[in-house]
DNA sequence: CGGCATCCACCAAGATACTG
DNA sequence: CAGTATCTTGGTGGATGCCG
């Protein structure tokens, strides 16, 4: 059955709404990441919401995961191709966020903690 | 005292994430809105999430809440300047959901209620 | 290392009724 | 018409422990 939309954009906020996969997918932007990388990218997540949000997102087709059939076992992520036509509206609200920070509290580096600035 | 980003886009969902927000913000992108006619655009949302919501966009300088003095009364809603500089953000995010909902259940605009085709 | 299951707390969000 | 107040609820997300 089909659900009805009364508006475009609560099609894309069923796919990318919620509170961390903005977040996941801006750090897939540069390039695929492993499960534990992610996870230290990202401190507050959980193990649980990290892979719930993550089984969402390859269910709609916006990433794909990668199973190295080793032991200890090895996990990628890498955007999709259809979740590389979302990449520009995830580099533009990275880049408002930055903005808005600097209008905020000035121009400095000091909201960022160290994990980003290792990208 | 100044908040940690891990990345900043979490700069951007304090300020347009949630559930409603964006639904909102891209109604305000064709023009002012009054109360009741938000409330019919969004028929899903209940009196005290759209106060709630709205309160907090004006609280971020994101919209203006413009009262008239008279009885009864009327208070409008429009994106403020700073609230465009997300507009082209918010267009994306429509136009996405749009071809979006196209690739999985076809062309057709079956899935739009009508209250949307009225813009 | 990556993932899953279970339990549980809390708060976002809904329902309802009332005010200016 | 627009907004507020209060009470309730259910689902999100957190903590923990175990498995392949």
């Amino acid at each position: 059955m089909m659900k009805k939309y009364n508006i475009s954009v609560e099609a894309t906020l069923e796919v990318i709404g919620g509170k961390w996969k903005p977040v996941i997918l801006c750090h897939l932007i540069h390039g695929k990441k492993r499960t534990g990388e992610l996870k230290r990218l990202i401190p507050n997540i959980t193990q649980k919401m990290l892979t719930q949000q993550l089984r969402e997102l390859e269910h709609d087709g916006i990433i794909n995961r990668i199973v190295y059939n080793q032991v200890p076992p090895k996990v990628e992520y890498e955007l999709s191709e259809y979740g590389d036509t979302l990449s520009e509206i995830l580099s533009s609200l990275c880049l408002w966020g930055e903005k808005h920070i600097i209008k905020k509290y000035g121009d400095t580096k000091d909201y960022l903690e160290d994990s980003v600035l290792n990208h």
